[in-house]
RNA sequence: GGGCAGUUAGCUCAGCUGGUUCAGAGCAUCUGCCUUACAAGCAGAGGGUCGGGGGUUCAAAUCCCUCACUGCCCACCA
């Protein structure tokens, strides 16, 4: 009746297959509704992303979260959406610029973002198709593109009101600056290295003529926009010459040498130059001294007509030529090898140039304060928590948020500048002439800046809701219901790195204005390295397209496999084969999606063989059919429920994922299913059968669906094959297994454990005296009189997987002729080998295993002699070692004896 | 300079509130099996003084101190 399944998991078509069936039947469509809400924000990949290993872990993480609540009955939304990420996309569009020989100022503005939009329509967004091959169930239906109306609306609102009330201010300061994008960068985005320099120690002469000043410099090409020397006001070597003028070298001007707690005593000379414009501390003494500021690097970072006959040299050519013009004149006193950190652009890896200009910040402060309050008093939880301290860390100690860029794509930033240089943020323009007090034919210009990408992302839990920027209380119904519903979210899952970049910011925006935390959990997630503890990246050539692989090993072993390896708040590694761009380790999730998919194969095959269509179901009470390992397996999958909700609870993914596989592989195939052919084996019944295959099937069925959230397009097929549901059914949304606890049964489950302990026992004796599976041989065991007849109703699988040809059970027998012995808690158990026994080898091993106890009993002897341990550890405690003795004990006197007897 | 992780079998890692599965798993290695669900498999075996030292305790892989090494984050003295 039901489709033999090949000998082999396909999953390709499968995967394509059910992803579609889930998306027509609606399955990942939420609304507000009476059930209880389980919400997660996607981490929205850039506009230009292309799917990598960090992503896979990532989602796979947020997929079995949402899956998992929705197993459980929530109603459950995974928020998605795409980032329009300004300097990676407008770089894009650059290229694309450059290959037809124009800049984006040849095609001007308008026409760039135009063109922008167009690059964003035909090649953007590629990575949501992707993440679709693996299987995410999220809410397409409500994808967001941070520059949707909704959303810039949000981020034109909140900028007029942080600047109404004083939170955003423009300001000439020294900000990060990238000479390859032409644009400011804030602090989060420079990343420092240590760069092997050299320390030029420069000559200055005093301007009176009377001396000479030493002083050390790593950038000799800023001189030109030196206006001071400081020395420390303790530095008695100098006391003497402040307040008198050096002439700065090769510009000719005379500048103070003033007093400053700046300069080190201890660093060089202890004379340091002072240009405020190119270096952020010389800035702050700049401040505190009044200093002027010019700047002799311009721009695209080449020396402008301060620095002379340099003007035009790009600053690392200039710094050479400025040197060799310095030795020329013997202003060189030495130059000496200097490691020091430098900083570089996150993204395009030039150095960052400390630019003095005109820029908008965002007055962090004040938004810090209740967004660490919320963190300290726990109403938003990280996973691991050890984040918590570098978030307090970071707020504690926050430094204003540079927000503009030198950009075309991006938001632009709403501020109007009046022609008598008064400016204000307003909607438009006619809103600025309201605002200003400006009659209605006033000209206006706009800034032409946009903002830091990040100025939209920090948003993204209030604009995911339709959020247009508009007072909580006013928003539209249906996005006023979505937000009350959903947020605060309950999961956020994120990469550590942009902690600062959007964790942190995301609670300052929602609880300014959306008077709320925007989630409570936050998981962090590992990094993934290769074998050798690098991050993959695509130019170390061992970052493989996830794609590639999901297509060798199936989507399902890909989640599988990264969940099985991710521990919490550790790195993962993955050995990748760079020649082949080959995952090897996924053959752990491919390997287990085959054995389920046999363990399925093998039960249907029996079903088939063994229930004829019309069998009647077993109407009579199950307890009577139950055998103990019907039992056994009952209660282990109800501890698995337990056990695999409680992992999940505390964010336990890899364990989650080994309770699984390890409860499947081990409990289910290699022993459940294993009885379950002796037992249908030896009974001819077939409604008897067809009891014991539904038994099977059932615990199987609970399997999958526990599976389902880490593994969702096998336990799916899987579940339709076998128990033959619509495709508009999902085992997704069967409900979690429960009430099963009365299930869980430790006298059953000892009973098992003791049964294993023999057949193993029978297994390593015939290994050892390298019988082969085929020779069937007699088995004698012996045990007292409650177990021995534990053991006899046991018989049929004894002699099967013991490959018995009689089997004897008996109390107190005599250790048969030509037999070797084991002794298992106590239980003995013969094997008959009659000529085949190697009885040095056998002497040898039982010599062994008795050293082996009698050590232990002697330290538990010790242990239980011990009047601290006696009276001090809980009485359970002892009593286990009481009966643990007695035990051993008895082991001991059995294995001696088996010894003696030994021929 | 400050902070946070980590160090357990050849490799990758579990081991959570100290003791009842306490020294584990997977991979790799070795042995035997094409046993009619699965060789992407089955049955076995070997392999570790839990980074070093000290302390607390009746009891430490587990708690505390200290040292060493590895990785990450923050800061940026020219």
């Amino acid at each position: 009746m039901s489709e033999l399944l090949p000998k082999t998991y396909q999953p390709t078509e499968a995967e394509q297959a059910w992803y579609q069936a889930w998306l027509d039947a609606g399955h990942f469509h939420a609304q507000p509704s009476s059930k209880a809400p389980y919400s997660i924000l996607m981490p929205p990949p850039n506009v230009t992303g292309i799917l990598h290993f960090g992503h896979v872990l990532n989602h796979t993480i947020q997929d079995i979260y949402i899956r998992w609540n929705r197993l459980k009955g929530a109603e459950t939304c995974w928020f998605p959406g795409l980032d329009h990420a300004g300097i990676a996309t407008q770089t894009k569009v650059e290229q694309q610029l450059k290959a037809e020989g124009l800049t984006r100022y040849d095609v001007g503005r308008e026409a760039f973002i135009e063109r922008t939009w167009a690059w964003k329509e035909k090649y953007g967004g590629i990575i949501l198709e992707q993440l679709r091959r693996l299987g995410d169930a999220a809410d397409w239906e409500r994808t967001l593109f941070t520059m949707d109306a909704s959303a810039s609306s949000a981020v034109q609102e909140v900028f007029i009101r942080l600047f109404d009330e004083g939170l955003i201010y423009r300001g000439k300061r020294i900000i990060n600056w990238s000479p390859v994008a032409q644009s400011a960068l804030s602090d989060e985005e420079v990343i420092f290295r240590e760069v092997r320099e050299h320390l030029y120690t420069l000559r200055y002469h005093l301007a009176d003529g009377s001396g000479t000043l030493l002083l050390s410099t790593v950038r000799p090409e800023t001189i030109f926009a030196d206006v001071a020397v400081a020395v420390n006001p303790s530095d008695e070597r100098y006391a003497h010459m402040i307040g008198k003028h050096v002439t700065v070298p090769l510009c000719g001007r005379d500048v103070p040498i003033i007093a400053d707690d700046y300069a080190d005593p201890t660093f060089g000379t202890g004379c340091v130059k002072i240009t405020p414009a190119h270096d952020p501390n010389d800035f702050e003494v700049g401040q505190r001294h009044g200093l002027p500021m010019p700047s002799c690097i311009e721009a695209d970072a080449t020396l402008n007509a301060m620095a002379g006959e340099f003007a035009g040299l790009d600053r690392f050519a200039a710094r050479k030529a400025v040197v060799k013009k310095l030795e020329a004149m013997e202003l060189v006193e030495k130059i000496d090898d200097y490691t020091h950190n430098v900083g570089f652009s996150e993204r395009g890896g030039e150095a960052v140039e400390p630019f003095l200009s005109d820029q908008w910040f965002v007055r962090m402060q004040p938004l810090a304060e209740p967004a660490l309050k919320a963190v300290a008093d726990g109403q938003i939880r990280f996973y691991p928590e050890h984040w918590v301290k570098t978030y307090e860390h970071w707020m504690t100690n926050v430094r204003d948020w540079c927000i503009s860029r030198q950009l075309w794509w991006g938001h632009r930033i709403p501020v109007y500048y009046a022609a008598d240089g008064r400016l204000t943020a307003a909607r438009s323009a006619d809103e600025a002439r309201a605002k200003l007090g400006l009659p209605a034919d006033a000209v206006l210009t706009q800034d032409s800046d946009v903002l830091d990408t990040w100025f939209s992302s920090w948003l993204w839990p209030m604009t995911t809701m339709g959020w247009a920027g508009e007072p909580v209380a006013a928003m539209p119904p249906a996005s006023k219901a979505l937000f009350d519903y959903y947020v605060p979210t309950n999961l956020l899952v994120t990469g550590p790195d942009i902690i600062f970049f959007w964790v942190a910011r995301m609670i300052m925006a929602t609880l300014k204005f959306g008077e709320r935390i925007p989630f409570r959990d936050v998981y962090f997630t590992s990094i993934i390295r290769d074998g050798k503890g690098r991050k993959l990246s695509k130019s170390l050539g061992n970052s493989p397209d996830p794609l590639d692989v999901m297509d060798k090993y199936g989507a399902d072993a890909v989640r599988f496999t990264m969940t099985y390896l991710s521990p919490l708040g550790m790195d993962v590694r993955l050995d990748v084969d760079e020649a082949t761009q080959d995952v090897p380790s996924m053959e752990i999730g491919r390997n287990f999606a085959n054995k389920l998919w046999n363990a399925a194969r093998f039960l249907q095959m029996k079903r088939d063989e063994l229930v004829p269509e019309g069998t009647p179901a077993y109407d009579g009470d199950p307890a009577v059919l139950l055998s103990t390992a019907d039992r056994w397996i009952r209660s282990r999958f109800a501890s698995t429920v337990t056990s695999a909700t409680q992992a999940l609870d505390a964010y336990r993914i890899t364990e989650y994922a080994k309770i699984l596989y390890d409860f499947v592989w081990r409990d289910y195939c290699d022993w459940y299913v294993e009885v379950v052919k002796v037992q249908l084996a030896n009974r001819d019944d077939a409604t008897y059968r067809r009891w014991l295959l539904d038994q099977a099937f059932e615990v199987f069925e609970g399997a999958l669906t526990l599976l389902h959230p880490v593994m969702p397009f096998i336990s799916d097929d899987l579940w339709h094959r076998i128990y033959g549901a619509d495709t508009s059914q999902t085992v997704g949304m069967r409900g979690l297994p429960n009430g099963l606890d009365h299930h869980v049964d430790p006298v059953v489950e000892q009973r098992f454990d003791l049964l294993q302990s023999v057949v193993e026992s029978i297994r390593r004796q015939r290994n050892e005296m390298m019988i082969p599976p085929s020779e069937r041989l007699p088995i004698v065991i012996s045990a007292e009189s409650a177990l021995a007849a534990f053991i006899e109703e046991q018989r049929d699988v004894l002699v099967s997987f013991g490959r018995a040809s009689e089997l004897t059970v008996g109390t107190a027998l005599a250790k048969p002729d030509g037999s070797v012995a084991d002794v298992v808690r106590g239980v003995e158990v013969f094997l008959v080998v009659a000529g085949k026994v190697d009885f040095e080898k056998e002497r040898q091993r039982l010599t062994k295993e008795l050293e082996r106890l009698r050590g232990q009993i002697v330290g538990i002897e010790k242990k239980l002699g011990n009047a601290g341990f006696v009276s001090g550890a809980k009485p359970e405690v002892v009593e286990g070692e009481r009966r643990k003795l007695a035990d051993w004990t008895a082991t001991a006197e059995k294995l001696a004896r088996n010894l003696e007897s030994l021929q």
